[in-house]
DNA sequence: TTATAGCCCATAAAAACCCATTGTATCCCC
DNA sequence: GGGGATACAATGGGTTTTTATGGGCTATAA
């Protein structure tokens, strides 16, 4: 797998009173690149307490994988649970959202709720995909490299001075 | 990696009331001679107080290598967390800026506190990538070689004479 | 109705773009 | 080789466009 497009930076937006928040335009442009579809998939991250997020094309590209998956080991019993349990999650645990032409999502309650999203979203690029954090909760994670927290403090100052 | 176009030589550049700076010239051709885009990404430097910048191009060749390390190893629950915090250090602390047509780039606020470039930027190339100091930082600091300051030196009289 | 999703409009700040100047290196012709 | 003409690099300044974001309006569904 070669993309040739990826997600790259950090922005801090806000979610305005109706759920709306802005795509920030440099990961929009990717998503576009990549596929031409005005639209982000939304999932739990595995394990952050984040969501991940990507375009519609990497998700057939994702998938069109755990098939090849499947087939190579096939004879084992515990591959075609693994893989009906993987599918699940890659399908029936994600939410698929337009951007309007403002570049606004509207973050589905569910999708909020388990991200724990409030009224500020943090977007970190991760080159294939793409994360969206309550900021406070990245600041609090252990598992975070501190430079990557010091980005996400830049973020909050740059957002409070101006 | 065998790259064929390597990032060589030296310029003092200012950075104007915009927060603009023209990239030098005879980096802009390696970028283009690499990948074709107009583009480049700036990063922290890991050891030294300066920016590390590079080609999307180069970018995704370091993205390729994680890839592969991570089917590696994947066995290991150490190794996931490893890749996840490699993943976010390599593309979310890092900005894509492309520059126009007359060369410059508009320098990220926060690149520019993490590099701590003032009204000068100092461009040197190493080869894959290139730094950019500000050159008072470079001077100060013990682990640079006499001969670089020398070069240093040099380009900051030239400046001043012109 | 009563929320709610999808629109459209408005705005302030930031970014991208265009044009102009200047100095420097290069070329070319005599 | 000298001397101008030429091309390109770096930089300043103004103008237009894009972004992020707030607010309202309307069709739709529960």
């Amino acid at each position: 797998m070669a993309l040739e497009h990826l997600f790259q930076g950090s922005a801090l937006n806000a979610v305005d009173g109706k759920g709306r928040v802005s795509i920030p335009a440099f990961l929009r442009s990717v998503v576009e690149r990549r596929g031409g579809a005005r639209t982000i998939v939304l999932a739990k991250h595995e394990a952050f307490p984040c969501l991940s997020a990507y375009d519609p094309a990497y998700a057939a590209l994702k998938h069109a994988k755990l098939e090849r998956l499947l087939e190579k080991e096939e004879t084992s019993p515990d591959a075609a649970l693994e893989y009906q349990q993987r599918n699940l999650m890659a399908f029936a645990a994600t939410e698929e959202v337009p951007y309007d032409s403002s570049g606004r999502i509207l973050m589905p309650p569910m999708m909020r709720r388990k991200g724990e999203i409030a009224d500020l979203a943090l977007f970190l690029g991760t080159g294939e995909t793409f994360q969206i954090w309550n900021p406070d909760l990245l600041l609090k994670d252990p598992r975070i490299p501190e430079d990557l927290k010091d980005i996400a403090r830049f973020r909050i100052e740059e957002r409070r001075t101006s």
